[in-house]
DNA sequence: GTTACACTTGCAACTGAGTTGCATTTAACC
DNA sequence: GGTTAAATGCAACTCAGTTGCAAGTGTAAC
């Protein structure tokens, strides 16, 4: 089986075993998300599958679909549009901070970035963080 | 001076050495968000100025003003909406992360929480960090 | 392979947040 | 009080996201 087979099987499968039917339209999108390097917005996303012809009200509803069956994860950058990135299920630290350049608007997955808090008394305020976010200059626009 | 003409006296103020004109909607909308418990949205400041017959591309203009001269401090809560507060001056900003609580929007200031770095090489993508944001839920609301 | 049916899609119309251009009004300085 | 740049009101607009419904399709069961 060639390499873009294996991709069209390895998106079919994800899909199926979340307990939905593997259709064009929502393999197209995971495919998609899993070859990107930073999260997508829902316009990429349909840019993207242009091609094929899909509706965008067909794209939202995958992309929540997909969400609200854990295989993709749903954040916000700070300007109110929703963006997309694929699950790892080899990663266990699933919520590693973005980066996100006021300027150009790219967005840069921190693997390598962890929050460390200096004093040991944990805060009351701070019951559970689910999402981290830097915002600046990238390298390109500084 | 009576407390209300306090208030009105403080808004004023701080509205004019923001280098901005203390008008009647402006001076307004600052009283309201001064007296609010959580930020409020552009939907909830119009709606309580509504009796002043105030425009709502009047509120937002005010309020994106407001935000550029750093009086109010604009933050989103996951849903995709702006919320405002009123910057309390007795804080330094810009050097420490904010915590913004998804589901009551409150947000803290984290003076003891700092960014590390695993690697010791320096990411080429982030040349300058100017804010740092962590969304989750508080000690109140989890 | 055929069939049946629930799930999915395309379309179009809609909501709601936020923006913009322009003529009119007004706060602030003299 | 008069002048003028800043602020406002209005209306029309963009863009993200949602919804109802009829038509199409993936899947499981035969």
């Amino acid at each position: 089986m060639n390499k873009k087979a294996k991709s069209q099987e390895w998106a079919r499968e994800r899909i199926r075993s979340a307990g939905l039917r593997a259709t064009p339209a929502r393999i197209a999108t995971l495919k998609l998300l899993q070859n990107s390097e930073s999260p997508l917005t829902h316009a990429e996303v349909s840019d993207a599958l242009h091609n094929l012809e899909i509706d965008k009200a067909t794209v939202f509803r995958n992309l929540n679909d997909l969400v609200s069956k854990k295989v993709l994860r749903r954040s916000t950058l700070g300007d109110n549009v929703w963006r997309f990135e694929v699950i790892q299920d080899t990663h266990e630290h699933d919520s590693h901070p973005h980066f996100v350049c006021i300027d150009c608007g790219a967005v840069t997955c921190m693997e390598g970035v962890v929050l460390k808090q200096k004093t040991s008394l944990a805060n009351p305020l701070l019951k559970q963080v689910t999402e981290i976010l830097l915002r600046g200059q990238c390298g390109e626009c500084a």
